[in-house]
DNA sequence: TTACGATCCGGACCGAGGTCCGTTTAATGT
DNA sequence: ACATTAAACGGACCTCGGTCCGGATCGTAA
C-alpha cells in the first residue's frame, strides 16, 4: 500500500470533464462524457468566480502568474473549492481555453468548406492545420501553460477530437498506410511546444510553418505536385 | 523586481552541459560545452556517488522514486550538492542516460552500416528509427521521468544531435522540402512519450512502430515502394 | 417550515523541487 | 608548512501543487 491515497482525490470527485465536446462520446471511445453535471448554485457560482479570476490574472501576470492559490484569493475562494472544481492546474487551463476549443471544434465538425465537411480530404486536412497554427499562435502562452503532464498528454478529450478527426481525413486521403499513426505523426507537426519552438526560440515566420504543413500533408498522403 | 531570483541559480554555477557530444559543437550551433570542466576531487567524488545512488534508487522503486531528497541522502551528501551538479531533476535523470546516448551517438555517427555511415541515406534513416524505438522501449522509464520541461525541450543537447542528424539524411533523400520542418516532424514520430502512449496505453507492438517508421520515412522522402 | 443527506467549502497540512548563504575544503602559490 | 581563495558543501528555507477532513450550505421531501 506504498501509494495509498495517490489516485483517489477527493470523497465524491466531482471534477468537470476536462472539456466539452461537441461530437457523441461513443463515436471516440471516451468514458462516458456526464455533460454538464447541474452543479449545485453556489458551486457554479464559485466556478464562474475561479473563471473569472483565473483569465484576470492571465491578462495580468501572463499563465506564469496563475498560481492555485492566487487564483483562490482572487476568487475569495478556499484552495480546495479550486482542485474540487478542476482536478488540477492543468484542469483549470484547459477550461479557460474550452471556450475557443468549442469554437474550433464546431468549425472544423461542422462549419463551411474547406476546414469544415464539403471539400475533398487533402483541403479539408490542410486548412485544419493552417487553423491549428494560426489558433495556437494566438493562444501559444495558454495553451504551453497548459500542456498536460506527460501521461495525460494523449488522453485530452480535445486532443482525441482533434486526432480522430484527421485519422478519418487521411483514411480518406491515403487509404494505404497506418492512419493512426500517420494522423499522430500529423498532430505532432502541430504541438503547441513545437510551434512555440519554431517560431518564438527559432524566429520562423508562421507562413514557413503553413507551407512546411501543406507540404508534409502532400508527401503523407502521396500527393505529387509542385516536387 | 517580481521574478528577482528566479534567473540566476547558484553563484557560480557549474552545473555540467547536460550531455557529453561526440561531434564538434561548432557543426550543431551549441553554445560551448566546456567540455570536462575538470571538477575539484571531492565534487567528482560526490559526483559519482550521486550517480550510483540514483541508479539504485531506479532500480529499487522505478523513476518515481527518484527524489532529489532521496538521492542526497542515499548519497550522503547535503541537497544542495545534488542541484549544484546537475542542475535540476531532469539534468540529474539525463545525466543517467547519459552513458547509453553516447554509444547511441557513436553508433549512428561513426558505426558500422546501415545505421552509420556507408549506407545510402533512406536507409540511414529506416536504421536510425528502428534504432531510436528499440532504445525508447527499453528505457521508456527513465526517458519519460527525464522528460524536460516544455520550454527546454527543443534544447537538450542530445536531442540537437538527432534532429541534426535527421535532417542532414533527410536533405540528401528528399533535397526539395523544407528539411528542418521535415526532420521535426520526423524526430516528432520517435518522441518517447508517443512511444510510450502507443505500445504500453494502445496496446500496439513494437513492430507496427517500426512498420510505420519505415512508411513514414518512404513517404517523406518521396519513395514510391509498394503502396 | 423543518429536517436530513448529499454536496460543497475552507484552509491547515504535506511532499517535492528549487534557492540561499554561512561554513568547510581542496587546489595553488610562497 | 602555511596562507589564500575560488569552489564546493549542507541543510534550513521558500514556493507551489495537491490532499484531507470537520464544518457550513444547498436541494429536497415531508
Amino acid at each position: 500500500m506504498l501509494y495509498a491515497g495517490v489516485m483517489s482525490a477527493f470523497p465524491p470527485p466531482f471534477t468537470e470533464p476536462q472539456q466539452q465536446l461537441l461530437v457523441a462520446p461513443e463515436l471516440l471511445q471516451l468514458g462516458k462524457a456526464e455533460d454538464e453535471p447541474c452543479l449545485r448554485a453556489d458551486a457554479a457560482r464559485n466556478r464562474a468566480r475561479l473563471l473569472e479570476a483565473a483569465a484576470r490574472l492571465v491578462a495580468e501576470h501572463g499563465a506564469a502568474g496563475v498560481t492555485m492559490e492566487a487564483v483562490a484569493a482572487a476568487a475569495k475562494v478556499g484552495k480546495g473549492t479550486v482542485f474540487r472544481r478542476f482536478g488540477d492546474r492543468t484542469g483549470l487551463l484547459t477550461a479557460l481555453l474550452d471556450h475557443s476549443e468549442k469554437k474550433f471544434q464546431a468549425a472544423f465538425l461542422s462549419g463551411p468548406p474547406p476546414l469544415g465537411p464539403g471539400a475533398p480530404p487533402v483541403e479539408r486536412l490542410r486548412a485544419f492545420g493552417r487553423a491549428m497554427l494560426r489558433r495556437s499562435v494566438d493562444e501559444l502562452d495558454l495553451q504551453l501553460a497548459a500542456e498536460p503532464s506527460a501521461d495525460r498528454r494523449f488522453s485530452v478529450p480535445a486532443r482525441r477530437v482533434q486526432l480522430s478527426h484527421v485519422a478519418l481525413l487521411l483514411r480518406q486521403a491515403a487509404p494505404d498506410g497506418d492512419g493512426e499513426l500517420l494522423s499522430q505523426t500529423l498532430m505532432g507537426y502541430l504541438n503547441p511546444v513545437l510551434i512555440h519552438h519554431l517560431t518564438r526560440q527559432c524566429g520562423m515566420p508562421l507562413e514557413r510553418l503553413e507551407a512546411g504543413w501543406d507540404d508534409l500533408v502532400d508527401r503523407v498522403a502521396g500527393v505529387q505536385p509542385s516536387r
